[in-house]
DNA sequence: TAGATTGTTAATCGATTAACAATC
DNA sequence: TAGATTGTTAATCGATTAACAATC
């Protein structure tokens, strides 16, 4: 792997996608696969894909392609996947439920191992085979379960109290779902889902024509 | 509004994020904001944001700054969020009753106004006030009810097959929750919402510390 | 008026595309 | 060998940042 200068986000916000288009590809038994083959079912150049993946190491064969598995394999250690990350889901509402209940962690390596709400209702039931633990109680379980990622589904308004718990806590990650922009110190890596762009982002595009 | 060549795609993502922080501006009875401060409360530099607005005409007043009831006005226009958008979630899982329960897309200024699925046991059940209807009726109901939006919450096995039939009954535009990448005449606009992206990119950053 | 802040042009930076040598 | 396909360098394109004149 080469020294890891400047690797741009785009090109870090296509790896998953190669990584589902090698897992697929891997289901259909396929062994070698070109960057054309790739890029085609990807709607991406094959330059841009070629690119990409050299910025992390050679990977592929001149006048061949590239290695399903071996290339898979690759870019799930680029993206990490490997280290199975514990992730936590917080905010047990209907989007908390959804994300606990989302098929493709698990086959992107993720392990849910907790569940968080303030609700007492809530706290007790059980979502995908894990149990809803009370928020109170979170920084403990976070440790004890070596949680590295949280999930923020709560509402708006309690967003910055939930990470700031996860912070103290000693999660390296936040995954925020949450229409808010957080505070968190600049060690804390942040990935904002915000679903309100996709959707006025179309609104924008269908108004123009 | 300017003659519209060539407004950048990273422009359209931030508006929707100008349009929500200047609602809670105005909740908070703000009238006039500056640049600076919308900046400040985005992390976004204040010439990006006096850029991205200049590209659809002059909404500020020099040496005062914007007013917020008006800029947000405008916002709201340039996305096309005045037009009250019809919208239809399709597949009501997990993921989708969480989506149909989406307080956001009413701030946003959509109206939910079906939902669809093919389980006998799904059809016929309420959810947020809005009847599931049989996914076989899609077509028929998506012209009755002059719904513009689609949104693809089912299984990635069957999102081509949906989006085929939203294509035939005339949405305008395409939100695809399926994890795949789908074939759409070049009419028809598609924002593709893939939830790995996000958790795969934040393993990255935080493996590589 | 003086201070503040926009809108716009120019400069920089970063990402994509094109071209092609290397090589399987 | 000939054909195919990668990896990499150079050229282009697009987006951000800096600077500042205009003006409220």
């Amino acid at each position: 792997m080469k020294a890891q200068i400047a690797i741009s986000k785009a090109t870090i916000d296509r790896l998953p996608l190669y990584f589902r288009t090698l897992r697929l590809a891997q289901d259909e038994g396929i062994d070698i696969i070109s960057s054309d083959e790739l890029g085609r079912r990807l709607s991406i150049t094959p330059e841009q894909i070629r690119k990409d993946l050299a910025s992390f190491g050679q990977f592929g064969k001149k006048g061949v392609g590239y290695y399903v598995n071996e290339l898979k394999r690759n870019v799930g250690e680029i993206l990490g996947l490997d280290n199975h990350w514990n992730i936590a889901v917080i905010g047990i509402g209907h989007l908390g439920v959804a994300l606990a209940n989302y098929q493709n962690f698990i086959t992107l390596g993720f392990s849910l191992v907790a569940l968080f709400d303030q609700d007492p209702k809530i706290i007790g039931t059980t979502v995908n085979h894990v149990k809803v633990d009370d928020i109170a109680c979170m920084e403990e379980i976070v440790k004890e379960r070596r949680i590295q990622i949280g999930i923020i589904a709560v509402p708006a308004a309690f967003a910055q109290g939930v990470a700031n718990k996860l912070v103290n806590a000693g999660v390296r990650g936040i995954w925020n779902f949450a229409p808010i922009k957080m505070k968190v110190p600049d060690s804390m890596h942040i990935v904002n889902e915000d679903l309100s762009v996709g959707l006025s982002s179309l609104s924008y595009h269908i108004t123009r024509k």
